[in-house]
DNA sequence: GGCATAAGTTCATCCATACAACAAATGGCG
DNA sequence: CGCCATTTGTTGTATGGATGAACTTATGCC
């Protein structure tokens, strides 16, 4: 980050100097992108139709990721059509790995990914981690994750990295942890820390955001039907969000976008005193409004809420229409057509909705032309793992070359 | 926007195939963006430098760009140094312009910058288009362009394309204009209107947010000293925004982001009647709370608060107490470290600072890590031209073979 | 069995960049 | 004043990667 040469404006992604190296990446890139995403298995053909690349070419490309251990054939198919059968390609599974952690309130957790994007192997252990001390819970993470790393290494599954979820502010990539509120943690050295269990074999883990990653499943998840762009909010024990952006997390300068559990609300004329949006829609303040105590799991309060009972009515009822107005806040910002509700509120989305839709039809100046919509997540239990582990798996992607042989990367 | 094939996660900006002539592309706008940014006149050497080709291919490619007439060679200079003198090479003067063009509330104008960011030549005119014809306006408007593009092919310079800028929502790039309250348009399709005067020859105007053309501009104006990253807020009749990212405007999906006049805030405790930010920072209401009326010009206002007139006081006081709230909701979601202030606000900026800074520093998450950075706007005045033009020039950066020659674009 | 069709491969070609050598233009120094 | 070091810009040749056309392989259809 060196580089802030000014340009007319703007400043490009690829900053820097086109060699015809960067060319191979791209396509190279580009190639197993389109074997990894693909619904169903292409053929050679079929990306080079996709692509614009000549069928010569793909044929080279995917030579050289079958070699390097990303893709795999499958026996061609009979396809009952007239011509030479196409040989389906597929991400080649049981070689190569990636590790999303996560170190959440209530629990922690290790899950491995292949490039398909299956689960090859998770380990999740429930606990309180309130106040907790950082060295002893990353201790336990350490020894979680080692458990998972040797059961892949015992098959033969090359690890490529990993990166580890937390409730909190993450400076940057390999930077330390600024604040963790619900964990009492501040500025934690956590990758220091971690460095204590080489568990990745050297390599250092990742750092992000919880809501970051689980967005990130949450657009995996959609990635061929589901709107490209969209805000995610997840409720747990504090309100966090990211923005997704045509497939792409937007984290801001620093990654510490989408904090939209911050935003105010409510501020009574006066704007010393206001509340945040936690204020009205954190899992604490709705327990609290609907006479429930602190600990009382979602599905005891979604049950309290279906059985009529009119504080938690009225508790979800502000919930939603403070979420609702800071949604509409985020939209008016950063101009996306879509919300997802994940966590608590996706459980609680039913009793949200129509408070929630209210807000956002009367707040967000573009919705006469295109109302924003809203569903609830698809990307299943403890996403923030998942994402984490993609994140990972997208880097190689992006890079296949990369990640071993060519250069001198040091993976014992 | 057909192809929205979904990526493990992230869709890279250069989605497609790249061939050898993206390569060239590629490094022919990053030679000319070095040219054209610089602050001292660089030589093919310093190019080759700073960007890792070969001092070969620079030539090469610096040679297409002369014949191109976008760059343009000076007198060597003797540097009081050893070895051969280096040829300065500067943006091209009077071959190529854009223009950028403006209606707003009281006035309307063209104006024509060349590559080197330098106006050639412009024309402004005052009005009242509260409640306008759109047709007759834009009738108005493309006459005024006229005579600067009569200027601009006397002179012998070729336009290159232009911009227009509307305080409102314009629909992604071509689409209509949905609305600008302020104007009184709504469902403008403004485009169309002007095809009857084609004074760019047949090109059609690009249409951009007025306050994402001011950023645009601003952004210049930093390119070399201020940061990259910035949230824009204009104060003119209505409240207008924009998010400078890495000094690329962040608009949002249809370029419809930054509207950060309509953030939600001061709510009462109840979502229904809250007030948006143009309610206690707009102009109008500032001036109503000061008592005064709503013709009042901006340096009447500045006399009274300098007069230490209490309504005035009072009134200003509010206004950046909203605005510093409102800040503070967009930085914690796009997570920018720096917020200029342009339009009135500038004029003002003295003080709203206190106000602004103060709900920054008590509402931005990260805060206590990086305090938010606040300053007045650098570009001058009628940034939007500005901003509109160098959108034009920024294109042609890009891609500097497309604009004539190689492609058949009629040019006439 | 012959023909059309489609997938995948092989080979000559092209294009943009890298690399190395060279020419040009200056300052420094004896 | 002449030689050398130094830096710029140019001129080849080599290289890597994509292209395009021809060819091989494997199927369905008649």
């Amino acid at each position: 980050m060196s580089a802030r040469a000014g340009h007319l404006g703007a400043r490009r992604a690829g900053g820097g100097a086109a060699r015809q190296q960067s060319l191979r990446q791209h396509n190279l890139g580009l190639t197993l992108r389109r074997v990894v995403d693909a619904p169903t298995p292409l053929s050679r053909a079929d990306i080079a139709g996709a692509t614009g690349l000549t069928r010569a070419t793909v044929s080279a490309l995917v030579d050289r990721l079958i070699a390097l251990g990303l893709v795999a054939e499958l026996e061609p198919v009979v396809a009952g059509r007239a011509g030479r059968p196409a040989v389906p390609l597929v991400p080649a599974r049981g070689t190569v790995a990636a590790l999303g952690m996560e170190v959440n309130v209530d629990y922690l957790g290790v899950r491995a990914l292949d490039l398909a994007g299956e689960v090859v192997s998770e380990r999740i252990e429930a606990g309180d981690f309130r106040a907790s001390d950082p060295t002893e819970v990353l201790d336990r993470l350490a020894r979680l994750a080692g458990t998972v790393v040797a059961r892949l290494s015992a098959d033969g599954v090359a690890l490529v990295g990993g990166c580890l979820a937390l409730p909190g502010l993450v400076d940057s990539v390999t930077g330390p942890l600024r604040l963790a509120p619900n964990l009492g943690w501040r500025d934690v050295d956590v990758v220091g820390l971690l460095a204590a269990h080489p568990v990745l074999g050297g390599l250092p883990p990742r750092l992000a955001n919880e809501a970051d990653l689980a967005a990130r499943a949450e657009a995996h998840a959609r990635r061929l039907t589901g709107p490209a762009s969209f805000v995610y909010v997840s409720g747990e024990v504090g309100v966090g969000g990211a923005i997704v952006l045509d497939g792409a997390i937007f984290g801001g300068r620093r990654g510490w976008g989408g904090e939209i559990g911050h935003v105010v609300l409510g501020t009574d004329g006066s704007f010393d005193q206001g509340g945040t949006l936690e204020d009205y829609a954190g899992q604490d303040a709705i327990l609290t409004r609907a006479g429930l105590p602190r600990s009382t799991p979602v599905t005891a309060l979604l049950a309290a809420v279906e059985a009529e009972e009119p504080r938690a009515r009225a508790a979800l009822h502000v919930a939603g229409r403070a979420l609702g107005a800071a949604l509409a806040n985020v939209v008016n910002v950063v101009d996306v057509e879509h919300v997802v509700l994940g966590g608590t509120y996706a459980t609680l989305a039913e009793h949200l909705r129509a408070e929630v839709t209210g807000q956002l039809r009367r707040r967000v100046i573009s919705a006469p032309w295109a109302e924003v919509e809203l569903s609830t997540a698809l990307a299943g239990q403890y996403p923030a793992m998942t994402g984490g582990a993609l994140a990972v798996l997208e880097a190689l992607v992006d890079d296949p070359a990369g990640w071993a042989g060519d250069e001198p990367v040091e993976v014992r």
